[in-house]
RNA sequence: GCGCCCGUAGCUCAGUCGGAUAGAGCAGCUGCCUUCUAAGCAGCGGGUCGCAGGUUCGAGUCCUGCCGGGCGCGCCA
């Protein structure tokens, strides 16, 4: 079973070539959904100057040679030359009574699946997630779960940052202040306030500075204390993280880190090679490359900082390891960087030198999925009022209490006792912050605002959530599971083929999302499916419908909505109270 | 200065390979709870798609210029 649009593309393809021979059996068909009909196809217009006839003409011929009376009603010409399509209910309703059958919702798995690393989250070690690694790891955690139900082979990739120059600065500092001094103890209790004040003495003591460039240095070296000290502070942050991934309900674990860390061994190869090959060269003291097409300031070649001129290696050094090891080691057919805008100069450098190194085979994609900054209803970066980042624990909190307030203010609340509406609370904040960062295109900025997010009208995740309680609230009353609602589905109501008909459309909705590593895309199918729903609901009762076979009908409608809205909430990684 | 991204309703955002009269939600106004969860639904008003050219049968979408905003541009990541 395919979606009806690429069924009916084939159908329209199929027509070209009968009615205009086998050369055009390979145009597109450019099938679209209409405002005018269930979808319009375009490619009369695009066709005189290769018939040298009016589109009209062409258009009228085309409809002769459609054989399309099983799915549509007797296509129609249109305006200048569109072809309208509308789809028989019987088709609709024969399609969706199929679809309760199949496991998987009508979407297929890749035929030719490609083995993807998605490198999301990534935090500094020893400093608190903030709001902007919030969006990088959910929408991350979005696109590896729409990947891996695509069918491709989904290598998550957390590239933590465990081994920069900032963990030079924390080892001094921590030597400087005593491994048991009460300041170490923050490390435990409030990590931030331990980086700031190690960041506060690299930014104004220059000896400071100089000694944890060096001990950045040792520390690569394989100094015993100093990787002593490194394991000690990454183990904390591990328990931070557990603790944040959990709460978020993030797919990723320990084995998907491989931090900066991980890549060290390699760097010396690496960099050796790019000398070798010509492309990374002396300059000012440090090793860079010049990738071709790229200019700073002033208009000289802008570089690629390859090893420092301290003899540390940076972050493209471990970029660049990081490229050749997923090529060779992981055998990746594509890569998606789910990482800030901000670093997209950096991306495309970094790999122009690899590409120029040979290191990515042509038909191999990196990609830079960027993630646009968020911001506060001020239109500035999301910020607390001293001009720190906002800490994700309390963001995370501030959400669940919201939820909380607004179930304590309802009085239907008082149907659940305290630990339900605990954790209708947890999944309703949670669920109404992730479903926020996934609903606006990943790349551009979005405006973070409580009012809206948590609000349970349009396109928010509370709207979903309360649609499929609403759903399961009829089957509990039916005393029936939604499994067994078998159908068959009949359509007689418009309410009913609209709702049919975008059930048909999860498919497409997921390949969409997929293809461009856009959840957003999801999100916009899910919403106007649960849109369809409740209106559906409005204008038909299940329970009360005038006889048995619509009974059977709307139930199986209801079971499939519920389906798919569980299905793409799951993909998207938006928890689901079972009532609210 | 150069590069990348963005500019769509009062606000927040969609808009697929260029297709008919540019869509949602919020906010505003009008209706709807003896009926499966009203955390909802139905309806109304609201637009020179930043500006000006160009390509095209057809441009929010592609090209050029300008205006406005964001980000980046050598040893942080």
């Amino acid at each position: 079973m395919a979606n009806p649009q690429e069924l009916l593309a084939r159908r329209v393809q199929d027509g070209l070539a009968a009615a205009f021979g086998e050369a055009f059996s390979g145009t597109d068909p450019l099938v679209r959904p209409s405002q005018h009909a269930d979808f319009q196809s375009n490619v009369a217009l695009s066709l005189p100057g290769q018939l040298h006839r009016p589109p009209r003409e062409i258009a009228a011929e085309l409809v002769r040679s459609l054989q399309i009376t099983d799915m549509c009603l007797p296509p129609e010409v249109s305006g200048p030359g569109f072809i309208n399509l509308t789809l028989r209910d019987d088709w609709i309703a024969r399609q969706a009574s199929e679809m309760l059958g199949d496991d998987r919702l009508g979407t297929y798995r890749a035929a030719d699946p490609q083995t993807v690393v998605v490198e999301y989250s990534s935090p500094n070690i020893a400093k608190e997630m903030h709001v902007g690694h919030l969006r990088t790891t959910i929408v991350g955690d979005a696109i590896a779960r729409i990947m891996d139900f695509a069918g491709h082979h989904v290598i998550r990739d957390n590239h933590v940052g465990d081994w920069g120059t900032q963990f030079g600065m924390l080892i001094e500092h921590l030597l400087d202040v005593g491994e048991d001094s009460p300041e170490a103890g923050t490390l435990r209790t409030d990590p931030n306030r331990f980086y700031q004040a190690a960041r506060a003495a690299f930014d104004s003591d220059p000896e400071f500075a100089e000694r944890s460039r060096q001990r950045v240095v040792l520390l690569q070296g394989g100094d015993p204390v100093s990787l002593r000290i490194w394991h000690e502070l990454v183990a904390l942050s591990m328990d931070y993280l557990h603790r944040m991934y959990s709460r978020l309900q993030v797919s990723l674990t320990d084995e998907d880190i491989r931090g900066e860390s991980f890549y060290n061994a390699m760097l010396p190869d690496v960099v050796a090679d790019l000398e070798t090959a010509g492309i990374a060269v002396p300059s000012e003291g440090a090793l860079c490359a010049f990738p071709p097409g790229f200019t700073g300031r002033d208009g000289s070649p802008l570089p690629v900082i390859i090893r420092k001129s301290d003899g540390g290696y940076n972050y493209s050094s471990t970029d660049l390891a990081t490229i050749r090891y997923r090529v060779d080691d992981l055998g990746c057919d594509r890569a998606i960087y789910v990482v800030g805008s901000a670093q997209a100069l950096h991306f495309r450098m970094v790999f122009a030198v690899a590409r120029q190194a040979g290191w990515i085979p042509e038909t191999t994609s990196f990609e830079h999925a960027q993630i646009g900054n968020v911001l506060g209803t001020d239109g500035k970066i999301l910020r607390t009022r001293s001009g720190d980042s906002i800490k994700l624990s309390a963001l995370l909190q501030e959400g669940v209490d919201r939820a909380r307030g607004i179930l304590d203010e309802l009085e239907a609340s008082a149907q659940f006792d305290e630990a339900t509406l605990a954790s209708i609370a947890e999944a309703v904040g949670i669920g109404a912050v992730k479903y926020a960062d996934l609903s606006t295109a990943r790349d551009s900025e979005y405006v973070f605002d409580w009012d809206r997010m948590i609000s349970f009208k349009g396109n928010t995740g509370p709207y979903l959530q309360y649609a499929t309680a609403r759903i399961r609230s009829i089957f509990r009353r039916a005393g029936l599971a939604p499994e067994r609602a078998t159908g068959p589905v009949v359509i007689a109501e418009e309410a009913e083929r609209g709702l049919a008909l975008k059930l048909l459309g999860f498919g497409a909705a997921v390949w969409s999302a997929a293809d461009a590593a856009q959840p957003h895309r999801l999100c916009v199918y899910l919403f106007e499916l649960a849109s369809l729903f409740t209106t559906f609901y409005e204008l038909c009762p299940v329970l009360k419908a005038e006889d048995e076979p619509v009974r059977a009908s709307r139930l199986a409608l209801c079971a499939l909505t519920l389906r798919v809205l569980l299905g793409g909430l799951d993909l998207l990684g938006v928890p689901v109270p079972e009532r609210m």
